[in-house]
DNA sequence: CCTCCACTGGAATGTGAGGCGT
DNA sequence: ACGCCTCACATTCCAGTGGAGG
């Protein structure tokens, strides 16, 4: 390529041809295939559905409790499975459906906030709901009368449920009914990918609830082909090449199952293809698509993180690279921890709060962490590690302004 | 089976921003 | 303009923890 003017550059980029892709939104990740194209759920579809049997005829459904790895199904079914229900029920029946992530409102009150927002149609409840600024318990008056105005019936998806900061969400919601709050019956669909999680709810929650528990089991490499190679037509016909689908399913299942995973190694395999202007997609392009994969999933999970979590990370990248040691005691890492402080002119924390920021991570999958007692006169301690590649923790992070200042 | 140590993590409390109702 | 609410983030204080080694 000959450096020529900018306006040509650009021109050659926007005319070149994609003669790779037909369809690039059927690989995207919130993408609902067709229910044709739902692979080797049929089980869980028909359980789930059972649950909520009820509904359509304008009784209470189940609550259900759905459990499995990410990437195994779980939102998808379940989001199909409601609109199924909403479609199908009797004429006399109206059903209210929602989907609300946890993982965006994590509190009690942004849940039940958004949960009204969302359901909330003000032409039939003459109200509308502030997104912020009410106390709580307004949320959830404004929340009982918009369903009892709409709906028969409601069904709510709480994904990532282990999230929310804390059970009132569930208590409240499913006590509805006897406590007379509402007159529209109240069905719970909640997923988590924590396999203890409804051991960890309150007894008192656990009780009114009264779920069915699902599981959901991982994709095998087989199903993990089949999911793939249902959505090839994201391509033009014959630029696949025959070991591209095999193997992006094979790196996933090596993983465990995540379907997530395997069509993203798919769609930057072909993104890759195309940058390369190449004719075909072949197993280089998804070779080098999985450790771009791996990257990407890395820098979704620190993206938004503040600066101080970043600097965290970057402490302890830096001792996984400089040490023959791969887990470090917290006091260790504190340490680190104000030296790049320091250098990069940032505010340092106290180390109590730098205790739970390292937690934190830990529980977002950023870092494992041990406990570990060294008796007599060692006291009790934790060890902490970099479950990725401190290389690639250390790069992505660099990618942050603030961290301009630190060069070892 | 008891002791001991240094770190852990719960609780109380403060600050500042965002936003509603009157 | 004011009072009142919640949430996010941070600090301070300190009782509790738990396994190696006696």
């Amino acid at each position: 390529m000959s450096p020529g003017n900018p306006t040509d550059i650009a021109e050659d980029v926007f005319s070149q041809d994609d003669n790779i892709f037909a369809n690039r939104q059927l690989l995207n990740i919130g993408h609902v295939p067709n229910p044709d194209r739902i692979v080797g759920r049929d089980d869980e579809i028909r359980k789930l559905a059972e649950q909520l049997r009820g509904a359509i005829d304008g009784h209470a459904p189940d609550n259900v409790i759905i459990y499995g790895k990410t990437g195994t199904g779980k939102s998808l079914v379940s989001k199909y499975v409601m609109t199924r229900a909403q479609e199908t029920a009797e004429s006399a029946v109206s059903i209210g459906t929602v989907y609300l992530d946890c993982s965006e409102d994590n509190t009690e009150t942004q849940a039940v906030s958004s949960l009204a927002r969302r359901l909330n149609q003000q032409d039939i409840t003459g109200t509308a709901v502030p997104p912020t600024g009410l106390s709580t318990a307004k949320y959830y008056k404004h929340f009982w009368e918009i369903i009892d105005a709409q709906f028969d019936v409601a069904i709510i998806i709480l994904d990532e449920v282990d999230l929310l900061a804390n059970d009132d969400l569930l208590m409240k919601l499913s006590r509805a009914e006897e406590a007379d709050k509402v007159d529209c019956h109240i069905g719970i669909i909640a997923i988590s990918n924590k396999i203890q999680y409804a051991e960890d709810l309150n007894e008192r929650v656990k009780s009114s609830l009264r779920h069915k528990e699902l599981f959901f089991q991982p994709y095998d490499a087989t199903q993990l082909r089949d999911i793939l190679q249902n959505r090839t037509d994201a391509f033009q016909t014959d630029v696949l090449t025959d070991d591209v689908v095999p193997l992006c399913a094979a790196f996933a299942a090596q993983e465990h199952g995540d379907a997530r995973k395997a069509i993203d190694i798919l769609r930057h395999a072909g993104k890759i293809a195309y940058k390369q202007g190449a004719k075909m997609v072949t197993e280089a392009h998804v070779r080098e698509a999985q450790q771009y994969a791996e990257k990407d999933r890395f820098r979704e999970l620190i993206d938004g993180a503040p600066t101080q979590a970043k600097t965290i990370l970057m402490a302890l990248a830096e001792l996984s690279l400089n040490a023959e040691a791969e887990a470090f005691p917290t006091r260790k890492v504190f340490e680190q921890y104000q030296l790049i402080c320091k250098q990069i002119g940032m505010d340092e924390l106290t180390e109590r709060r730098f205790r739970d920021i390292l937690k934190e991570q830990a529980f977002l999958g950023i870092v494992e962490i041990h406990k570990k007692n060294q008796g007599l006169a060692g006291g009790v301690n934790l060890e902490n590690r970099l479950i990725e590649d401190p290389e690639i923790v250390k790069d992505i992070l660099r990618e942050d302004n603030r961290m301009n200042g630190w060069h070892d």
